[in-house]
RNA sequence: GUAGAUAUAGCUCAGCUGGUUAGAGCGUCGGAUUGUGAUUCCGAAGGUCGUGGGUUCGAGCCCCAUUAUUUACCCCA
């Protein structure tokens, strides 16, 4: 008989108790957050039709899809013909269903599924895992929480504008404050592609400008000329994306490039984009706003997402070397493919496994959100073990965590598990105590101990503040 | 999918141009007059050096293969 080593799968974790402490305060935030405007829960299987899945999220998504393998004999459908013509002639019948990629698409088909009972505008959150067949990497892995909130039903531009507000309280409230909400749209983008004389194809443009703080502006040159655009047209648009300022200046300067450029504004509107980024700043100041300094306009954001038609957002912590630690953006037409045309939405996402790695690093977890139990009470024999009980129960009953050490053992190692364990006080009652019918209570962060009866104990380890 | 790096104790890592019996720190367990952790001192357990071949008198070290991990690219949270 051969001893397996124990693994788990590449890209995945097991989160210890310490870690899902940590991680549960994250989402605590997150989901005050969400709620406090207005977002209700939603929860999706983890398994959708590939029907579902594929085609959302261009042909890289559709590589990174975990398929499941259909039940009983999966292969019976398959001829040698299907073998012989590859894997994708296979697919579909040996597997129609996969794990869920991200949370938007399921949530599209939420909607369409019951359009019927929903009240629209129909605001939701949902923090769920997601699956992707990623090769691993630093804060890249296969499985990880994605905490969604998105709209649909209204274009108003007040949920983009409460979607900057979400995002800057969840990142304050963490004390993630060396942040910076980046924000671009659609159009702006596709204004760009019109002023270089539509050259290329856009997508090609988008995926190059999105690189810029990345390579540089050399090395969106040489990736731009291989696809098929001319010196003349880079040069034209390192001089748009290069405007500077603040918000608002950013986009007066744009206006003026573009209609420089020529860009035309009949045929699909493309000063739209600039002005809802101005109508979200405005609405942003009536309601008191106060962290511009945090919200950037950033022409050369673009995603990779195709479905984004409006906003797009992207955050990024600047003390920490990371990416993204969210994303979102509007999207008009996303339910479309679902058979209902028409609906808007928008939403956003935060990657809560990159907060936890950032937080981690900055080290920014309150003092003992790792720790469960506040009190163990100590075990000197077998007969102050009986004589405790009571106690335990009462010290449960007014809510204050706590254990009793199951073993009547040296108080040195009672005293360690409890140090390991982070639990701040131990309490004791040994013959001396009992005699006077006190309690001795030690604080393991200052060392500090006092007598105390059970009536004033109790008040003591409830006191938040301690 | 492309390119690189790494693999030695539970964890983090040493290990000299290839040379006797494999090293440390942390952790675990035990002890330092039997009621006190994190700080001190002493001791113990714990390793087929990822796996399989090869070169050599001799391999943790060199070569090949393989697997796993990891970083960057692509893409993305």
């Amino acid at each position: 008989m051969s001893v397996q080593k124990p693994s788990i799968p590449k890209g995945t974790r097991d989160f210890g108790p310490a870690v899902v402490a940590r991680r549960n305060y994250i989402f605590g935030v997150i989901r005050r957050v969400f709620e406090k405007f207005g977002y209700a829960p939603l929860e999706t299987p983890t398994m959708e039709n590939l029907s579902v899945l594929t085609g959302k999220y261009g042909d890289e998504g559709d590589q990174l899809l975990f398929k499941i393998l259909n039940s009983g004999d999966f292969a019976k459908d398959v001829t040698p013909e299907d073998l012989a013509s590859g894997s994708k002639k296979i697919l579909p019948k040996v597997a129609e269903k996969g794990l869920r990629y991200d949370l938007t698409v399921p949530f599209a088909r939420y909607v369409v599924m019951n359009r019927g009972t929903l009240t629209f505008p129909f605001k939701r959150y949902q923090i769920q895992p997601v699956w992707r067949a990623d090769r691993p990497q630093r804060g890249r892995y296969r499985e990880f929480y994605q905490c969604d909130a998105d709209v649909v039903g209204t274009d108003s531009l007040l949920c983009e504008a409460e979607i900057v507000l979400m995002m800057s309280e969840v990142l304050n409230t963490l004390g993630l404050t060396e942040h910076t909400i980046k924000i671009n749209h659609r159009r702006v983008l596709g204004a760009f592609y019109q002023a270089l004389g539509s050259e290329g194809t856009e997508t090609d443009l988008f995926v190059a400008i999105d690189k810029l703080d990345k390579i540089g502006q050399e090395g969106v040159t040489t990736e731009l000329l291989e696809r098929g655009f001319s010196a003349g047209a880079i040069n034209t648009l390192f001089q748009l994306l290069t405007v500077e300022g603040g918000f608002a200046e950013k986009l007066e300067r744009l206006q003026v490039a573009f209609t420089q450029a020529g860009v035309p504004t009949e045929a699909d509107d493309q000063y739209k984009g600039l002005q809802e980024l101005r109508q979200v700043q405005e609405l942003l100041q009536g309601f008191g706003f106060t962290q511009f300094q945090h919200l950037e306009f950033d022409p050369t954001l673009a995603r990779g997402l195709s479905y984004y038609t409006g906003c797009i957002f992207e955050i990024k912590i600047n003390n920490v070397n990371m990416g993204s630690v969210s994303g979102g953006g509007r999207y008009d037409n996303l339910t479309g493919s679902f058979g209902l045309p028409g609906v808007s939405g928008v939403g956003f996402s935060f990657g809560v496994d990159r907060l936890y790695d950032c937080l981690d690093e900055l080290n920014l977890f309150p003092e003992g959100a790792a720790a469960i139990t506040r009190c163990l009470v100590a075990n000197f024999d077998a007969d102050s073990m009986t004589q405790m009980l009571p106690v335990l129960r009462q010290l449960r009953e007014a809510n204050v965590p706590s254990e009793l050490y199951p073993e009547s053992t040296k108080l040195a190692k009672q005293f360690k598990y409890a140090d390991a364990k982070g639990i701040p006080y131990v309490l004791l009652q040994g013959s001396e105590e009992r005699a006077a019918n006190q309690f001795k209570l030690k604080d393991l962060r200052t060392g500090q101990e006092q007598q105390l009866s059970l009536a004033e104990l109790i008040p003591l380890l409830t006191s938040q503040n301690q």
